[in-house]
DNA sequence: GGGGTGACGCGTC
DNA sequence: CGACGCGCCACCC
């Protein structure tokens, strides 16, 4: 049996954030298992083992801002993936109410 | 095993 | 969503 560390619980649901889209770290915490992993996968995603197939640029706070502490590229890289990926940041502040990661995000994918 | 840390969240002021 | 503080859980030394 794998023991799945919470890191890689937290890992697979970032990874599973679609593209154009973004998921706060109380979000990622509750699907991965409990709200509470907040912090944790602010660490998780802070020690990235791979940054390639782990979006962590999706990855906001509650209020939609990316993380100040974003040091994988450079300050304002974050900023340019997600514009990059159609996602509209008003100074750096994502609108949660267009670019939240939902459950109907699923069911709109699978019904693409 | 103990202590410190942290890319957070929420209540409260 | 201005600022402050506590709690919460996992990881590293």
């Amino acid at each position: 049996m794998e023991k799945e560390s919470t890191f890689e619980k937290i890992y697979e649901v970032v990874r599973q954030i679609p593209k154009g889209r973004v998921a706060t770290y109380g979000q990622v915490a509750a699907l991965a298992g409990n709200r509470r992993w907040a912090r944790v996968v602010g660490y998780a995603l802070h020690v990235n083992p791979d940054p390639g197939h782990i979006p962590c640029h999706r990855v906001v706070n509650r209020l939609g801002e990316v993380s100040s502490a974003f040091a994988f590229g450079g300050g304002n890289r974050q900023i340019e993936l997600l514009e990059a990926e159609g996602v509209s940041l008003a100074d750096g502040v994502v609108d949660l109410k267009k670019y939240q990661w939902t459950r109907r995000d699923l069911a709109e994918l699978e019904r693409m």
